[in-house]
DNA sequence: GTGAAGAATGAACACGTTTTCACTTTCCGT
DNA sequence: ACGGAAAGTGAAAACGTGTTCATTCTTCAC
């Protein structure tokens, strides 16, 4: 029987962070503890001891330990935790009571090896924290947890590239399905590190060769149409008698930029106005801020200016205000791409091309379990429109 | 020999979600395919036909197959594969070279089953998208991506409080690790979910038993200290003559929170300032515009505010400069708590105690691997300190 | 050439589940 | 009371790996 401490403090004025590591099978005793800092007043510390003995030296309950002290067989425990499994209600209520009892949990690495269903899905991601992508993992994560699934998160390299390294990495970890927000894979590298049946949600990239033009939809399919918000917009535009539109780019040849690009070229064109001047950038706030200034400084300057998503709108909207003396929206408009939770900001109150994020989500996890529960169901179709949110920086 | 299609697609004018399962052990042959939808534009569609046969019905290569292909034992295929195991080098060499071939990658539900290692980070949070956390995660995720680690998400209610069905549920996977950035969770709660060798990070509630406040360090430790940049903050406050100072707070006793309120009370005391202003908010945008105006349309106003973090100070100045018709710095000094990314931008160019990102997660990774290659060491304590980042809401 | 130490090797076991497959019990309509 | 269908049950066989242990092969100093 070994001993361990477990150590709980609390501060006022420095945030501890505490680390430690300790078997809790039991919880033996609660021992009283605390400590001061010469420079920081600390609070209180909460000492718990916990034990460790041999039957629980991996410190977990099993199934085999419930079906002993229930005196059932083993498989009646699993049984008990699968709602679909035939077992006696009485029987499964004395399993489940006893389970809580020992806080028995089943393992899903072991049940992942002999029921192929890891219950992970990864989400592959170039940067966590772009605004856009944050709040789409917040989302996604909140409906697979609802759904018993867990989110685990791999990021690549900002530049949207995705090399054979990562998902090597990744696939070891067997995750259900993969969400990739990346671009530059080709389909066969994609295809030989995903070897379940593991539906893939992805953006993909330009691929020159002419037989890649036929045929029809055998997958399921997530279509988000950009042409509804962008017309919207350019109306709107129109209507304010704007002449000169630029674009100002995200990541070159990323999948969401080039769309974006080309629905605005499209539908400027089908108004009969001249092609929007590109100014290069990569999302990015500061990219978006130097790429504005360079439009006026450099360039001819623009009547109204679509950015590539909201964040790097705010880049733009910032060097008109801050560095150009321009006003928003009476001097130069502004119009954004996402409709993330910042662009109700006062400080910018974007006009903005909206994705609907939760209806976004909630198809996307409609799609995978569809796709997980019946592996060979024909392909099914879903499409989402966007729309304009008007706000203060068109008007 | 079941044959499936897997389709890649792309269109410029929209985002198309390509969801699709497939089983990719052996790549058969490309198929040209293609697609027009009528509304949009829909560029070209690759196809890839995907055989499965009997072998390898489960989609992955095992090490039995690595084996027999490269005439050695399994054992050696699972040596090879480790690094410190004795190999002979030509034999290793192969292995790994057939392995490559057949695209073998050891499954990690496996290896967490036989060796009580999951190689999973479990994270915790309240909300992935607060900028903070993101940013956080972002960082971990990368450092321990580097590691061999791999960041599992959940989430909790935005009101920091933690049960015990989120717990349970993330218990299932084995997390080698935990880091919790939620508070509302009882020592004993989470001892008793937490099994294994665990670290955890942890902001620890209050808890007004007397028998708390003893005893001394025996666990490992990442302090961060609120000191030294709030002192920097009050007197560059207090060189600009500021004597009304108010507090927008975090949420209700969270522990960032109360931390921060309560050095900030220490400081100005030591200073012989009154005691902050408390303006009742939750760390969101929104509250903290809502409670501005409170603190000056209800309330008495102040001369400067502290945030309880940056972007509630965002919301702060929004609230001062779009609603109440006052200049930021001339009027009210702002000054906020974390210095994320967006804190540098010109709407905002906020004035803020930093918490460096970067030196944080490194600790914690080392904290996190130290405890885990080592679960009876002896504890170990790192601090980092804070220091205030001027910019442009005092002055 | 010899012995001993160390490296290399593979058989067998362990990890904690789900699934399959027979078998037994219960249920229900006649 | 009877037959047949349905529900309930547990032994055994997977799942794919790391680890232990006893054995064989190499190396090296004398």
């Amino acid at each position: 029987m070994r001993q361990r401490y477990w150590l709980l403090q609390r501060s006022y004025d420095s945030l501890a962070v505490t680390v430690t590591g300790f078997h809790a099978s039991k919880l033996d005793s609660v021992l009283p503890c605390g400590q001061t800092n010469e420079h920081d007043f600390i609070d209180t510390i909460a000492g718990v001891a916990l034990s460790q003995d041999e039957t629980t030296a991996r410190g977990r309950a099993t199934a085999e330990m419930v079906a002993q002290r229930a005196n059932v067989s083993r498989v009646a425990v699993s049984r008990a935790f699968n709602p679909h499994a035939s077992l006696k209600p009485a029987k499964r209520e004395l399993i489940l009571r006893i389970a809580q009892e020992l806080n028995y949990t089943p393992d899903r690495a072991a049940r992942a090896l002999v029921s192929g269903r890891s219950h992970l899905v990864g989400v592959i991601v170039p940067d966590v924290c772009s605004h856009w992508e944050s709040q789409e993992i917040d989302a996604l994560t909140t409906a697979l947890q609802a759904e018993g699934f867990a989110t685990l998160l791999f990021k690549t390299r900002i530049d949207y590239s995705m090399d054979e390294q990562l998902l090597a990495y990744m696939r070891g970890f067997n995750p259900d399905s993969v969400i990739a927000f990346v671009e530059n894979v080709k389909p066969a590298t994609l295809a030989k590190f995903l070897d379940r049946a593991v539906p893939i949600y992805v953006h993909y990239p330009r691929s020159g060769a002419p037989e890649e033009r036929q045929a029809g939809p055998l997958h399921d399919r997530l279509n988000v149409l950009h042409r509804t918000g962008v017309e919207q917009a350019v109306s709107l535009l129109q209507g304010y008698g704007v002449r000169r539109i630029a674009y100002v780019s995200g990541v070159d040849k990323s999948r969401a930029n080039t769309a974006r690009e080309h629905m605005l070229r499209v539908v400027m064109a089908e108004r009969g106005l001249a092609p929007p001047i590109i100014a290069a950038s990569d999302f990015s706030y500061d990219r978006a801020y130097a790429a504005t200034l360079d439009l006026f400084r450099v360039g001819e300057g623009a009547d109204a200016i679509f950015a590539a998503n909201d964040v790097g709108a705010f880049g733009v909207i910032d060097a008109l205000r801050h560095e150009l003396n321009l006003r928003v929206p009476e001097d130069v408009k502004v119009v954004g791409f996402d409709d993330i939770a910042q662009s109700h900001w006062k400080s910018y109150n974007l006009t903005t091309v909206k994705f609907d994020l939760e209806e976004r989500v909630r198809a996307l996890v409609r799609l995978i379990l569809r796709r997980l529960n019946n592996p060979d169901a024909p392909a099914l179709e879903e499409t989402l429109n966007t729309r304009l949110v008007v706000r203060g920086t068109v008007g």
